[in-house]
DNA sequence: CAGGATCCTAGTGGATACTG
DNA sequence: CAGTATCCACTAGGATCCTG
Protein backbone atom coordinates (compact mmCIF):
# COMPACT_ATOMS: atom_id res chain seq x y z
CA UNK A 1 0.00 0.00 0.00
CA UNK A 2 2.91 2.34 0.57
CA UNK A 3 4.22 2.31 -2.97
CA UNK A 4 0.82 3.76 -3.80
CA UNK A 5 1.39 6.60 -1.34
CA UNK A 6 4.70 7.23 -3.06
CA UNK A 7 3.07 7.63 -6.43
CA UNK A 8 0.25 9.79 -5.13
CA UNK A 9 2.69 11.98 -3.25
CA UNK A 10 4.75 12.34 -6.38
CA UNK A 11 1.72 13.42 -8.39
CA UNK A 12 0.61 15.73 -5.62
CA UNK A 13 3.87 17.50 -4.99
CA UNK A 14 4.32 20.94 -6.31
CA UNK A 15 6.79 20.50 -9.15
CA UNK A 16 7.19 16.86 -10.26
CA UNK A 17 4.34 16.77 -12.75
CA UNK A 18 5.25 20.09 -14.29
CA UNK A 19 8.87 19.02 -14.53
CA UNK A 20 8.00 15.73 -16.20
CA UNK A 21 5.73 17.54 -18.62
CA UNK A 22 8.61 19.74 -19.74
CA UNK A 23 11.03 16.82 -19.94
CA UNK A 24 8.43 15.08 -22.09
CA UNK A 25 9.62 17.46 -24.82
CA UNK A 26 13.11 16.00 -24.68
CA UNK A 27 16.31 16.45 -22.62
CA UNK A 28 16.81 19.77 -20.89
CA UNK A 29 19.68 21.30 -18.99
CA UNK A 30 19.45 22.52 -15.42
CA UNK A 31 19.41 26.17 -16.35
CA UNK A 32 16.85 25.58 -19.08
CA UNK A 33 14.52 23.99 -16.57
CA UNK A 34 15.02 26.84 -14.16
CA UNK A 35 14.07 29.36 -16.79
CA UNK A 36 11.19 27.27 -18.12
CA UNK A 37 9.52 26.89 -14.74
CA UNK A 38 8.51 30.24 -13.47
CA UNK A 39 8.67 30.53 -9.71
CA UNK A 40 10.67 27.45 -8.82
CA UNK A 41 13.52 27.90 -6.38
CA UNK A 42 16.93 26.38 -7.02
CA UNK A 43 16.50 24.30 -3.94
CA UNK A 44 13.22 22.73 -5.07
CA UNK A 45 14.40 22.23 -8.63
CA UNK A 46 17.40 20.27 -7.39
CA UNK A 47 15.43 18.36 -4.76
CA UNK A 48 12.68 17.38 -7.20
CA UNK A 49 15.15 16.29 -9.87
CA UNK A 50 17.08 14.21 -7.34
CA UNK A 51 13.91 12.57 -6.17
CA UNK A 52 12.80 11.77 -9.72
CA UNK A 53 16.26 10.43 -10.48
CA UNK A 54 16.23 8.27 -7.37
CA UNK A 55 12.94 6.68 -8.43
CA UNK A 56 14.31 5.92 -11.88
CA UNK A 57 11.96 8.35 -13.59
CA UNK A 58 14.58 10.82 -14.75
CA UNK A 59 18.11 10.27 -16.03
CA UNK A 60 20.84 12.74 -15.14
CA UNK A 61 23.82 13.05 -17.47
CA UNK A 62 26.93 15.09 -16.75
CA UNK A 63 29.17 16.18 -19.58
CA UNK A 64 32.76 16.48 -18.24
CA UNK A 65 33.38 19.97 -19.53
CA UNK A 66 34.20 23.19 -17.73
CA UNK A 67 31.81 24.54 -16.77
CA UNK A 68 29.88 21.28 -16.42
CA UNK A 69 26.83 20.65 -18.56
CA UNK A 70 24.17 18.58 -16.88
CA UNK A 71 21.15 17.39 -18.78
CA UNK A 72 18.02 15.65 -17.61
CA UNK A 73 15.62 13.45 -19.52
CA UNK A 74 12.75 11.09 -18.80
CA UNK A 75 13.55 7.39 -18.59
CA UNK A 76 11.21 4.99 -20.43
CA UNK A 77 9.36 4.32 -17.18
CA UNK A 78 9.25 8.05 -16.50
CA UNK A 79 7.52 8.50 -19.84
CA UNK A 80 4.85 5.95 -18.97
CA UNK A 81 4.06 7.77 -15.72
CA UNK A 82 3.98 11.02 -17.61
CA UNK A 83 1.34 9.70 -19.99
CA UNK A 84 -0.72 8.28 -17.11
CA UNK A 85 -0.73 11.67 -15.49
CA UNK A 86 -1.80 13.31 -18.70
CA UNK A 87 -5.11 11.42 -18.53
CA UNK A 88 -5.61 13.02 -15.14
CA UNK A 89 -4.88 16.40 -16.67
CA UNK A 90 -7.53 15.81 -19.29
CA UNK A 91 -9.99 14.93 -16.53
CA UNK A 92 -9.21 18.25 -14.87
CA UNK A 93 -9.84 20.12 -18.11
CA UNK A 94 -13.13 18.38 -18.75
CA UNK A 95 -14.47 18.97 -15.24
CA UNK A 96 -13.05 22.28 -14.16
CA UNK A 97 -16.31 24.06 -14.90
CA UNK A 98 -18.29 21.50 -12.89
CA UNK A 99 -15.98 21.80 -9.92
CA UNK A 100 -15.96 25.57 -9.89
CA UNK A 101 -19.74 25.71 -10.11
CA UNK A 102 -20.01 23.15 -7.32
CA UNK A 103 -17.80 25.30 -5.15
CA UNK A 104 -19.76 28.44 -5.77
CA UNK A 105 -22.97 26.66 -4.83
CA UNK A 106 -21.40 25.16 -1.72
CA UNK A 107 -19.86 28.44 -0.62
CA UNK A 108 -23.12 30.30 -1.13
CA UNK A 109 -24.42 28.74 2.05
CA UNK B 1 -3.64 25.97 -14.99
CA UNK B 2 -4.85 26.24 -11.43
CA UNK B 3 -7.74 23.82 -11.73
CA UNK B 4 -4.99 21.36 -12.57
CA UNK B 5 -3.25 22.15 -9.29
CA UNK B 6 -6.55 21.51 -7.55
CA UNK B 7 -6.84 18.04 -9.02
CA UNK B 8 -3.22 17.14 -8.38
CA UNK B 9 -3.48 18.39 -4.81
CA UNK B 10 -6.59 16.33 -4.33
CA UNK B 11 -4.85 13.21 -5.59
CA UNK B 12 -1.80 13.98 -3.50
CA UNK B 13 -3.50 14.66 -0.21
CA UNK B 14 -3.39 12.05 2.41
CA UNK B 15 -6.95 10.70 2.49
CA UNK B 16 -9.04 11.72 -0.54
CA UNK B 17 -8.07 8.87 -2.82
CA UNK B 18 -8.49 6.25 -0.13
CA UNK B 19 -11.85 7.72 0.83
CA UNK B 20 -13.08 7.72 -2.75
CA UNK B 21 -11.90 4.16 -3.20
CA UNK B 22 -14.05 3.05 -0.26
CA UNK B 23 -17.03 5.11 -1.39
CA UNK B 24 -16.63 3.43 -4.77
CA UNK B 25 -18.19 0.40 -3.05
CA UNK B 26 -21.37 2.33 -2.35
CA UNK B 27 -22.72 4.76 0.27
CA UNK B 28 -21.13 4.67 3.71
CA UNK B 29 -21.94 6.34 6.98
CA UNK B 30 -19.53 8.55 8.86
CA UNK B 31 -18.74 5.98 11.51
CA UNK B 32 -18.31 3.26 8.91
CA UNK B 33 -15.71 5.35 7.13
CA UNK B 34 -13.96 6.04 10.39
CA UNK B 35 -13.67 2.37 11.15
CA UNK B 36 -12.77 1.43 7.57
CA UNK B 37 -9.86 3.83 7.39
CA UNK B 38 -7.30 2.90 9.91
CA UNK B 39 -5.41 5.82 11.31
CA UNK B 40 -7.55 8.72 10.16
CA UNK B 41 -8.42 11.35 12.72
CA UNK B 42 -11.96 12.65 13.08
CA UNK B 43 -10.73 16.03 12.10
CA UNK B 44 -9.22 14.88 8.82
CA UNK B 45 -12.15 12.64 7.98
CA UNK B 46 -14.54 15.55 8.33
CA UNK B 47 -12.26 18.01 6.55
CA UNK B 48 -11.66 15.66 3.62
CA UNK B 49 -15.33 14.81 3.26
CA UNK B 50 -16.27 18.51 3.32
CA UNK B 51 -13.70 19.26 0.68
CA UNK B 52 -14.90 16.44 -1.57
CA UNK B 53 -18.48 17.58 -1.07
CA UNK B 54 -17.57 21.15 -1.93
CA UNK B 55 -16.04 20.04 -5.21
CA UNK B 56 -19.14 18.06 -6.10
CA UNK B 57 -17.35 14.73 -5.88
CA UNK B 58 -19.20 13.40 -2.86
CA UNK B 59 -22.84 13.75 -1.84
CA UNK B 60 -23.74 14.09 1.84
CA UNK B 61 -27.19 13.00 2.94
CA UNK B 62 -28.61 13.53 6.42
CA UNK B 63 -31.49 11.40 7.64
CA UNK B 64 -33.53 13.48 10.14
CA UNK B 65 -33.52 10.90 12.90
CA UNK B 66 -32.18 10.97 16.43
CA UNK B 67 -29.36 10.30 16.54
CA UNK B 68 -28.72 11.64 13.03
CA UNK B 69 -27.63 9.26 10.30
CA UNK B 70 -25.34 10.82 7.74
CA UNK B 71 -24.30 8.93 4.67
CA UNK B 72 -21.79 9.76 1.97
CA UNK B 73 -21.59 8.55 -1.60
CA UNK B 74 -19.73 9.40 -4.77
CA UNK B 75 -21.48 11.67 -7.25
CA UNK B 76 -21.38 10.63 -10.93
CA UNK B 77 -18.46 13.00 -11.50
CA UNK B 78 -16.78 11.68 -8.36
CA UNK B 79 -16.99 8.22 -9.87
CA UNK B 80 -15.26 9.33 -13.04
CA UNK B 81 -12.37 10.80 -11.04
CA UNK B 82 -12.21 7.64 -9.00
CA UNK B 83 -11.77 5.52 -12.12
CA UNK B 84 -9.13 7.88 -13.50
CA UNK B 85 -7.17 7.54 -10.30
CA UNK B 86 -7.46 3.78 -10.43
CA UNK B 87 -5.37 3.77 -13.61
CA UNK B 88 -2.72 5.56 -11.61
CA UNK B 89 -2.98 2.92 -8.93
CA UNK B 90 -2.43 0.22 -11.51
CA UNK B 91 0.65 2.07 -12.72
CA UNK B 92 1.96 2.03 -9.16
CA UNK B 93 1.39 -1.69 -8.88
CA UNK B 94 3.07 -2.43 -12.17
CA UNK B 95 6.15 -0.35 -11.38
CA UNK B 96 6.65 -0.62 -7.65
CA UNK B 97 9.40 -3.16 -8.10
CA UNK B 98 11.20 -0.97 -10.62
CA UNK B 99 11.00 2.05 -8.33
CA UNK B 100 12.20 0.22 -5.26
CA UNK B 101 15.13 -1.28 -7.15
CA UNK B 102 15.99 2.15 -8.56
CA UNK B 103 16.03 3.54 -5.05
CA UNK B 104 18.26 0.84 -3.69
CA UNK B 105 20.72 1.43 -6.50
CA UNK B 106 20.62 5.19 -6.01
CA UNK B 107 21.00 4.96 -2.25
CA UNK B 108 23.92 2.55 -2.57
CA UNK B 109 26.12 5.47 -3.60
C1' DC C 1 26.96 26.44 -14.78
C1' DA C 2 24.98 23.55 -11.52
C1' DG C 3 24.31 23.07 -7.49
C1' DG C 4 25.05 22.63 -1.69
C1' DA C 5 24.12 24.69 3.00
C1' DT C 6 21.22 27.42 6.15
C1' DC C 7 17.51 29.71 7.91
C1' DC C 8 12.78 30.56 8.26
C1' DT C 9 7.67 30.48 7.51
C1' DA C 10 3.09 28.69 6.25
C1' DG C 11 0.33 25.06 5.83
C1' DT C 12 -0.90 19.97 6.77
C1' DG C 13 -2.43 16.97 9.78
C1' DG C 14 -2.43 14.47 14.55
C1' DA C 15 -4.23 14.34 19.53
C1' DT C 16 -7.47 15.55 22.66
C1' DA C 17 -11.58 17.37 24.62
C1' DC C 18 -16.19 18.89 24.07
C1' DT C 19 -21.37 19.07 21.96
C1' DG C 20 -26.34 18.84 19.77
C1' DC D 1 -23.82 9.42 16.13
C1' DA D 2 -21.56 12.87 13.79
C1' DG D 3 -19.32 16.11 14.26
C1' DT D 4 -16.64 21.09 16.19
C1' DA D 5 -12.82 23.51 18.59
C1' DT D 6 -8.11 24.00 20.14
C1' DC D 7 -3.52 23.18 20.49
C1' DC D 8 0.68 21.42 18.74
C1' DA D 9 4.39 19.02 15.80
C1' DC D 10 6.22 18.19 11.54
C1' DT D 11 7.38 19.11 6.97
C1' DA D 12 7.23 21.17 2.38
C1' DG D 13 9.08 24.72 0.37
C1' DG D 14 10.87 29.80 -0.31
C1' DA D 15 14.90 33.14 0.31
C1' DT D 16 19.49 33.86 0.59
C1' DC D 17 24.32 33.03 0.46
C1' DC D 18 28.22 30.26 -0.87
C1' DT D 19 31.26 26.97 -4.11
C1' DG D 20 33.94 23.65 -7.50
Amino acid sequence: MCELRDVLDRVGDKWSVLLMAILGGGPRRYSELRRAIDGISQRMLTLTLRSLERDGLVLRTVAPTTPPQVSYELTPVGKTLSTEVSTLIRWAERHREYVSVSRRIYDAK
